[in-house]
DNA sequence: TTGAAAATGTTCCATTTGGAACAATACCCC
DNA sequence: GGGGTATTGTTCCAAATGGAACATTTTCAA
């Protein structure tokens, strides 16, 4: 293999033994990098405390455990990041009547607008790497992505 | 919105504001979180000494520059790597005759050996998440993110 | 009814990570 | 030829991260 002046990570990423994985890796990282250290710089808070934000303006009510599962990252990183959130007052964090236990975690309104002002940061950077792809090819890819996310899923579940 | 027992991952990327980069970073980190983990358990090499192995393996010679550029990771990340790769023997370090500011690396034959085996990880667990597609799906989905891809390499070269 | 196992969340600690400052070198312009 | 700027890689330090141990509570089987 002749010495490479230059290396180009376009080219480089369709040679990897893994290409798909590359590729997926690639993309990706193009995206949610960016936006991170945006919303980092921005918001002050960091990628688990922003997942926890996402978890609850989807769901009116969820427990730490939830949020562990829904985003898969390990309990003492949600639980450090409810610890943070609540004393930024985006969350609120109040026992369980039935499984003492766990805590019922629900978002503020505050927090509610936090989680709109980075989500239009992911969408915004989103867009940066994807708008390109016709309404047909975003579509296509989110199917395929879907097919793939599902079957992760029922594996897990299953 | 009622309290959904039982959140479910697969349906919840559905209704995120930034879908599309959602299903990426779901279908990514499937892939390659349990991957790392398996490779730090069994080479004990973390993902920025596995990428430098990468990059070597697929080019003669590098820089640490051409490293960092190739992967996204900030110099001090590579320089650290470096270090340590070599002090494991699996590449080499000369300094570059023609520049005394950097350094010529280059994967050892140990190395390569390493970078196989890793390889052989990642494409395992690219196919546990991805074996699920079609050939038509996977070539849909390689041809789509190779799109995203190279539209992202020529807004960073310029 | 009781004890063991499992579940939930917290805390501690070590590892991983990247920004910033730094030193040495190269390049460029006057 | 010299000075200023840029480049390359290293080191330091603080922040982020996750595994493991722990305490409390719940579940379940005997």
């Amino acid at each position: 293999m002749a010495v490479k002046t230059h290396p180009d990570a376009g080219i480089f990423l369709d040679e990897v033994e893994f290409r798909d994985a590359a590729l997926l890796s690639f993309v990706t990282s193009a995206i949610i990098v960016p936006a991170y250290d945006e919303i980092h710089a921005c918001h002050g808070i960091i990628r688990a405390e922003y997942l926890l934000l996402l978890c609850l303006s989807h769901f009116d009510v969820l427990t730490a455990q939830d949020v562990s599962e829904l985003t898969g990252r390990p309990r003492n990183s949600i639980s450090r990041a409810v610890s943070r959130m609540v004393g930024k007052g985006y969350i609120e964090k109040r026992p369980d009547s039935y499984d003492k236990r766990q805590s019922i975690l629900k978002i503020t309104a505050k927090g509610f607008k936090v989680h709109k002002a980075v989500a239009a940061q992911m969408t915004h950077s989103q867009e940066a790497v994807l708008g390109g792809l016709t309404e047909k090819e975003r579509s296509t890819l989110v199917q395929i992505l879907r097919k793939a996310a599902l079957a992760k899923v029922e594996d897990t579940c299953g």
